[in-house]
Parts: C-alpha cells; sequence; structure tokens
DNA sequence: TTCTGTGAATTTATTCACAGCA
DNA sequence: TGCTGTGAATAAATTCACAGAA
C-alpha cells in the first residue's frame, strides 16, 4: 500500500490516512459519551448517526485500528476507546507548555478539556516582567530566557503559542531551539519550522472566515468538523 | 460541472470545492502581507513558498474566482485581496454574538483577530446571574432569555458557542430559535442543529490529540493547516 | 522568457455492495 | 438476522504538463 499521508516513514507502523486520523478524536468523544451511558456496544449506524459520519466510512476508519469489532454485533466500546487513546498516543500525560499568558493564555490554562484528555500544562512564558514568578492556575509563569532550561528539566514536548502574530515567529524558534517536537499555535499567521517539527495551526477568525463563505449564498448546509 | 462539496443550491453561484474554500483565507492573510510590504504582484510559486501550498493547487484554487492572475506576470496582489474578501463575504461586517463569558469567552471577546477580519462582537451571554448588566470589552452582559431579542434588535448572523459542554446543545437550540444562521462552537461535544444552520466546530484538545499521533510515532512532519 | 489557466493523469478519499461471521 | 470488514466502484482533490498570453 502506498503512503496516504506524506508521513510514514518506513519500519514505522502504521499507515493510517491522515482524514482517518483526524477522525479518530471525534470517534473517541463519542466513546467517552456512551462509555458514561453505560452503552457497552455500538454499531458504525449508531455511531454515524451521532457523528454524521458517513456508516461506511466509520468502518473503514475503525478497520485501520485492526479487527476491532464483531460481525453481527457491533464495537466494543471499551476495547475500542482504549485501542484508539492507543494509537493517539493517549495513554500517557503530555507535557506540554504555553507562551502567552493574556487573555487567550489565560484560557488555555484554565480549559478543562486538555486535563480531561490526558495534557498537562506544567510551565508558562511570557515577556512581560510584572507577570514573571507569578503562578496562574498553580502553573508558574518564567521568561522567555528560561525556555530552554525548563523544556529540559521537564521533558517537555509540546508547546501553545499564544502570543500576538508579531512575536509569534520569534518565539516559535525559541521553542524549537529549546528542543520542542510539536507546536499548536493560535497566532493568525504562518509559522516556519524545520520539517522535524510538527505544527498545527488554530485560527480563529480563519474559522469565522470559513462560515461567512457560506453565509453569504443560499446554500444547504451541515456539520463541519475539519 | 459536478458540485464538489453538497452545498449548492442550482441557481446561487460558485461551486467552488470546499478545501479550496478553507485555503481562501489563508491565502487572504498573506495577501495582506504582501500589501503592508508593498508588493504589488505576486507569483503563484510565492505564495506556495509562504503558505507551503504546491503552486498548481495555488492556481487551481485562484482560478476558481475567475480570472484573476496575468500570465507571464503574476498575481496583483490588491485585485486578488478584493475578490477573495467578495466571494468570502468580508466586505460587511459581521455581527456576533457570544455565549458564555468565562475563560474561553472573554478571551475571544478581547481576540483582536475578529475585529481586523471584520466581524465584531455586539452581545455577551450568560447564566450567572451576578454577570449580567456589566460590560466586557463595551460589550454588554444578557440573560440567555434575551437572546431572541437581542438578536431581532441587532440583526446579529452568527454566534459564537463558549459555554461547557453541558450546556452547550442547550445554548444552541436557543440560539437557533432565536435566529441565528451560523455558529461556532467551541464546546467540546457535537451539536445537533437544523440543515439550515451552518455549524462550525473548534476543539482544542482536539487538536492536540491530533498533534499526539505524529508524536508517537517517528514520522516526517509538515505543517497542517486543515 | 515568465507565469497563468486548465485539460489530463494521478493520487487520495468516500461510498457501495456484499461475503462472511456471530 | 445484524453488523463488520473489505474489495470494487465512484467521486474528489491534487499534481503534472503544456498551451498561450504578456
Amino acid at each position: 500500500m502506498k503512503n496516504p499521508n506524506g508521513f510514514h516513514k518506513k519500519g514505522t507502523t502504521t499507515p493510517i490516512p491522515l482524514p482517518t486520523v483526524s477522525r479518530l478524536p471525534i470517534y473517541l468523544r463519542h466513546f467517552t459519551e456512551f462509555e458514561k451511558e453505560q452503552q457497552l456496544v455500538i454499531s458504525s449506524k449508531t455511531l454515524s448517526e451521532v457523528s454524521g459520519i458517513h456508516p461506511a466510512q466509520v468502518r473503514k476508519d475503525l478497520a485501520y485500528l485492526g479487527q476491532v469489532g464483531q460481525r453481527g454485533i457491533g464495537y466494543e466500546v471499551k476495547r475500542l476507546a482504549h485501542k484508539v487513546r492507543d494509537i493517539l498516543g493517549l495513554h500517557q500525560t503530555w507535557l506540554v507548555l504555553l507562551v502567552g499568558t493574556g487573555n487567550l493564555g489565560m484560557a488555555l490554562l484554565q480549559y478543562g478539556g486538555f486535563v480531561k484528555a490526558g495534557f498537562k500544562i506544567v510551565a508558562a512564558f511570557d515577556v512581560d516582567p510584572s507577570k514573571i514568578g507569578w503562578e496562574l492556575e498553580g502553573v508558574k509563569i518564567w521568561p522567555l530566557l528560561a525556555l530552554r532550561q525548563i523544556v529540559r528539566e521537564k521533558k517537555i514536548e509540546i508547546g501553545i503559542v499564544a502570543v500576538p502574530a508579531s512575536q509569534a515567529q520569534g518565539v516559535t524558534n525559541a521553542l524549537v531551539d529549546a528542543g520542542i517536537r510539536a507546536i499548536l499555535n493560535f497566532a493568525p499567521c504562518s509559522l516556519t519550522v524545520p520539517r522535524s517539527i510538527f505544527l498545527r495551526n488554530v485560527d480563529l477568525s480563519l474559522e469565522l472566515e470559513h462560515l461567512t463563505y457560506f453565509l453569504g449564498r443560499e446554500v444547504f448546509t451541515r456539520t463541519f468538523n475539519p
């Protein structure tokens, strides 16, 4: 099989297509809900109904995880959730640092969803000298100069960039230097990183701009979760 | 030509493929940067280099906007930016309301990117009685009961949901009832809306979960901006 | 020449449709 | 029977490759 995304290095497991990888966290959320409701087994049809993803798509996606369902029965929620966490690497707690403690940074610090998903923000950084040394949500604020040291000491692998666009590239370079492996960027700009760094952009106004395309014309609609 | 996304109603303009629509705001951001730098004309190659999108893809995307480039020359930045804003419906100011004034809501209220892109949050809503009547960033906080009235009075078309997952569906129903046409959902859950409502989900921990898939294996990487 | 616009080729993703197992 | 897993069919998106305009 040819590598469906451009990312697979030979000898290193699952060539799961990128769109499937994007859908796995969505499935996982529903599994968590089903687990809460004591629903032990679900079918691709049910999962399709709650997620809006075509049932054949659901089956194909889940089949990439191996033989995870039972013909005639369905998928055992618990087993499947475990498998998806396995694939997504969510059985460990990932240590995360945050650069920028403005409003967005604060919101991220207090955002419950990260903890629930197994992410832990263990350090925050800011340029504002008046903020340094303080603690927010039990997380200490450091100057940017401390980046390299803290990353090494705490073995942090993921960085969140929540600074103004004008500072984002500089901060990113510092993160890369400090040895961060993945970056989640909230600044509304494109960043340049070495090929070895995994970068994902979340742009809030971009999402709104996408919406207005459809508002601007008469269209039929459905949910997007790209 | 067959409709490439499922959204196009006959007799109502551009059947631009969905992936292209998602890339238009990215191009637009770069145009804005080029405008700032007094760069009058750009080529698909340049745009490709800054955006990471394949040059042929850039040309194909831009060609959906009509005849926007000049063979042998390139694209006139100003003209093209105008055209993209046209297509995305960004020449008007869109009125937006916010439900939930917790940390995320606050961050969104103060987020400069929206204003820059032509969005204006003109009302905020919360269930917490102690917050009602106060102003944040010049935006008054209303009780949820006032939703319908405010939406009609101010002719608001877009709603942002920034409440806990447990309340999100209820709030969404209220927004739909009140006559909102598009919803940007930040709650980590899937929402059900009528087909006539345009819904877009932004899930912060989902983004991180996507990242860890790649961190968990040895892969070559590049930027994602899905 | 340079660089767009675009058919054709290719790759990738989705959906169909059914064999096979409980 | 009900439902998964999966080849085959279809649809869509991307990339190639080149004609044609400046």
